[in-house]
DNA sequence: TTGAAAGCGCTAACAC
DNA sequence: GTGTTAGCGCTTTCAA
């Protein structure tokens, strides 16, 4: 293994230069600088992370911590991870992965051995027990000040109570309001919204509610019928759902979609029912751009900005740990893409 | 932040007794240790992982390396993932996520600099640029020694040549087998299977062709006759695959599907022209189980085991880096599961 | 069974 | 613009 002190007598240098050379902390010669590179990149010199964790007290990694429970949004979750190890990479970070089996402990841990500098935590429940443990955690302490062992951290996904922390999310209400003023403007004026399963929103996971919220405000401002049903995926269960709502609401031309194993069950039985997408009914959903772009039609869909939340988590953590930006919540703006499941109200 | 030092001052012994309990490397009385214990949990102190890298040249650390392309199996990656991270926990380490996009240079980096102890490759390619890094990575270099600074390595898939590398896999040349052993069992005689994408192929990947070897080999064993034809995901291009598939061999009565996501295109299009499963056609899939469960018809499959390779694939590591087991080919056994899309043969 | 002390490789004052 | 040096918190010999 090679270390700063052979750089230094490679290069005919102090360690200090070789130091300063690479953090840039102060100026160099271009002579000097250069005399060092080439001993670094001759030698294969990588600094050692742990002596520089330990003399720094900056590890340069972030720690995310993705829920055990992987039933929902697999691949955007996956998505958001790469996104995040991505974008971390080009601020000079890593990115270490926990799940959420500790829970509390974990946060404790991770903090405690300064094993990273803050966090990422996906998939926050409304009233989450870690929260306490993150709320205020502003810039790092530095080394010898004994105040402040908060972890900096970034949410994705909203709880109930964001006082103290930073969060990142798509706006689920303006896209909850999105879809019912496209269905509108095509003329539909009876609207089912095909939900998550019954457990999300006994879990009350933020998003789900916040989308109804949006649905069901929009729908009224516009004078529109809304009925939300949730529903497990899988055919079997949609078929229930979906006889119901027709039971209810025979009218019913536009569907909104949010909950991606309904998808596919949810136009195959149109289908089989002779309905047809987009003459007879139009369909939005809400759920990746890949779920809308290989369903059986292509959906008009909000697409979940999995790359962007994960670029922009990152971005709101590595700008706490500069000392930079404080607690805010910063929501994505939902985009809304035409595609050819939702077309013109079909005459009454 | 608590130092080991002022938990050895608290309890009145000295720092390394406080080391040597954290490490159990040295026996210490009864009375002590509970001292120590004690004012470890009061105090609420976490070893410095800096600190303990630096000084113990083990960071206790396992990096993952995932492929950026997210195009395949991304739900199967994610449970790997998971695996990992749970199995790396109880045997003291945590996992560090590291994408493909740096290339060779990761590798470098990470051994370079002591990041991590070892790394799990997936996705690998069958003549793979960063194996070269890796082979013969045998137990980590101790501190002083200045030999041996390769990387301890453990792939997840197959190369080309496995020579000096570890490698955990599920045995695809059986599951192949194996497939074509049920659907024979059932009287089936004319058989076709449905691929992964023309590219897929085209990389070399390796699992997809084990696979077919397996399939091909074991169908002239038993005297049927199989077509093999690779297939893009989706609606359109499966059916176009399979009208050529029918148009070919009219008589096919089974089909292979190693293809998420032409499995739900594939059930609709046979239901479409009113081929019923099973009665007139049976369908095995090589996917994961939730695909399989969760389809419009509930799908015989041989299942990849996520889980456990995500799990093995980190013992095998652990064991490296403890000095115990060399190289080795690890293959998971396949197991068929019967579910409701395979059924004996039509009589002719 | 325990303590004292020498580093591990790097950063960041402090000095010039 | 560069060098010197004192730690960072822990592990591990060596000595008792």
């Amino acid at each position: 293994m090679v270390t700063l002190a052979e750089v230094a007598q490679h290069a005919g240098v102090s360690a200090s230069t070789v130091s300063y050379v690479l953090s840039g902390k102060r100026s160099i010669s271009a002579n000097t600088r250069q005399r060092v590179e080439r001993s670094i990149h001759e030698l294969g010199y990588h600094p050692n992370a742990g002596a520089r964790a330990l003399a720094s007290s900056r590890s340069n990694i972030i720690a995310l911590m993705i829920p055990l429970r992987t039933d929902m949004y697999v691949p955007v979750m996956m998505e958001i991870a790469i996104a995040m190890a991505t974008t971390a990479r080009t601020h000079g970070y890593d990115v270490l992965l926990l799940t959420g089996e500790e829970g509390p402990d974990a946060v404790r841990r991770v903090s405690g051995s300064g094993l990273a500098d803050g966090m990422i935590l996906m998939d926050v429940e409304l009233d989450d027990e870690r929260l306490p443990l993150l709320r205020g955690g502003g810039p790092p302490a530095r080394a010898k000040s004994r105040v402040g062992d908060d972890q900096p951290a970034v949410l994705i996904g909203l709880p109930a109570d964001t006082a103290g922390l930073t969060c990142v999310d798509l706006d689920f209400k303006a896209t909850g309001a999105l879809c019912v003023e496209h269905l509108a403007e095509l003329g539909h004026r009876d609207i089912a919204v095909i939900g998550e399963a019954p457990a999300v929103y006994e879990r009350h996971t933020g998003f789900a509610e916040r989308t109804l919220d949006g649905l069901r405000g929009r729908a009224r401002e516009l004078g529109l019928r809304l009925l939300h049903r949730p529903c497990e995926g899988g055919y079997d269960a949609m078929s229930v759902t979906l006889a119901r709502i027709l039971d209810e609401r025979p009218g019913t031309t536009g569907f909104v979609v949010q909950n991606e194993s309904a998808v596919e069950p949810l136009l195959a039985l149109l289908r089989q029912q002779g309905r047809a997408v987009p003459e007879d009914v139009s369909v939005v959903a809400i759920c990746p751009e890949q779920v809308a772009v290989q369903a059986s039609v292509r959906l008009t869909s909000v697409a979940v900005p999995a790359q962007e939340m994960g670029r922009l988590a990152v971005e709101q953590l590595v700008a706490k740990l500069d000392g930079r930006g404080g607690d805010e919540v910063v929501l994505i703006a939902p985009e809304l893409t035409v595609r050819a499941s939702s077309g013109p109200a079909p005459a009454p």
